[in-house]
DNA sequence: CCTCTGTCAAGAGCAGTGCTCTCTTATGAG
DNA sequence: CTCATAAGAGAGCACTGCTCTTGACAGAGG
């Protein structure tokens, strides 16, 4: 009874709190939303027993969302077009986060300095990657992504780690591609979003499309 | 006379506000510096007009701070030695954020709300990749770096236009990997700082390494 | 039907912030 | 030695996160 108008009124403040942050950034006000909502500043204290509180909050949704775009998009390619699915994956990530880069940058940005991320944010925080560890796992499943790639044993031992949860049937060799190639694809939306290829690039569009096909293909990832 | 004692104050100013930006990150406060130098909280604003004013000044600071570890590390490597020039840019990059994370942050992490980087600040900010831009000039005068990558048109274009500044004579297919390449050492460096890697990398340095030397490999670049 | 309890909003208040303004001091150039 | 100028001090404005107390209201138990 009482819980569903609570639960709506923690997601109106959500909501206005997401306005804020477009415009504020990660130093939104509280007393800014209670200003939008109508409401006196410590009435928020009821939902959210601190700013920070109310910050977890907007990351864990921005997380789920990232990871809600990312799985649509990767799930909505036919199954054995691994490099659609992989480039899908990619336009997921980087259309998000320009749709949204307010909160790309309060996961992906320079973490907000008192606050420290709770444990529950790891697990949905993974939900992408674990995406595209699903196509590489398909993928090397039917005998694609062969490498012989020599890793040094603790590089090798490192790298082995990450693909037991996201990929285990993935040699180490293309695992570690995809591993730069992950890191590629965010340094290139990070520069983005983040304002470092002004004055650089003209067309982020194309030239991102390129350098990520350019990577499927040094995964091993067909493209059609 | 008295333009030194006004540029040792300038100094010492941003020598506290450095030391605030570790535990405060980049919302400092200019009236703990003040607090911290033993001067009310006005008095700074005879040297720094603003708030935004103190940033910049670390942000140009900062850029010249890693453009000068990364000129000095790659200038300490023999000339011929270009995957090692290669690997010492890498490394000052990486080595200078995990000692300066917070400056590291401040340039390459999320803008400011609402702080917009004069335009000084561009030239300053291009010196570590166009050192990397020396690098593979040097290389691909010498008949390296010869690949026939396919870029469509419009990208081409784009991708020419930064060779022309950075590293006029090489091709641009590898120019094109060499993007990539810099784009996963910043996606890394990122991903390390940001506690990105945090619960999934225990050795993120061999790692790092071996990550750099494989890219070395893709552009073209010998390692020795 | 009444009372009692738990939830919510409101308001005041504390300590802190960036920034502006005015006043006072002292220092170095002429 | 004079005096314009630079620099610090202090008060004040509007804002912030957060706490505490007070008052209103709804629903459950007797």
């Amino acid at each position: 009874m009482r819980a569903r108008l609570r639960a709506e009124m923690i997601d109106e403040i959500k909501a206005i709190a997401r306005r804020q942050l477009a415009t504020e950034g990660a130093n939104l006000s509280l007393r800014a939303v209670a200003r939008d909502l109508g409401i006196v500043s410590s009435a928020i204290y009821r939902y959210f027993p601190s700013r920070d509180d109310l910050l977890t909050a907007l990351i864990l949704d921005a997380y789920t969302a990232l990871g809600d775009a990312v799985a649509a998009a990767e799930g909505a390619v036919e199954r054995g077009d691994f490099g659609g699915r992989f480039l899908a994956i990619c336009h997921a990530v980087r259309d998000w986060a320009l749709a949204n880069p307010h909160e790309y940058a309060l996961i992906y940005g320079s973490p907000v300095p008192g606050y420290a991320a709770p444990a529950d944010t790891v697990a949905v925080a993974t939900r992408a990657v674990t995406i595209l560890g699903g196509v590489i796992e398909d993928a090397a499943r039917i005998g694609l992504l062969r490498y012989d790639d020599v890793l040094p044993p603790e590089v090798a031992g490192e790298v082995a780690r990450i693909g037991e949860i996201i990929a285990p049937s993935v040699p180490i060799g293309a695992l570690s591609r995809t591993l730069g190639t992950w890191l590629q694809l965010f340094g290139f939306v990070s520069f983005e979003i983040f304002g470092q290829l002004n004055n650089a690039v003209e067309l982020p569009g194309p030239l991102f499309e390129h350098q990520m096909r350019a990577q499927a293909r040094y995964i091993g990832l067909p493209l059609l």
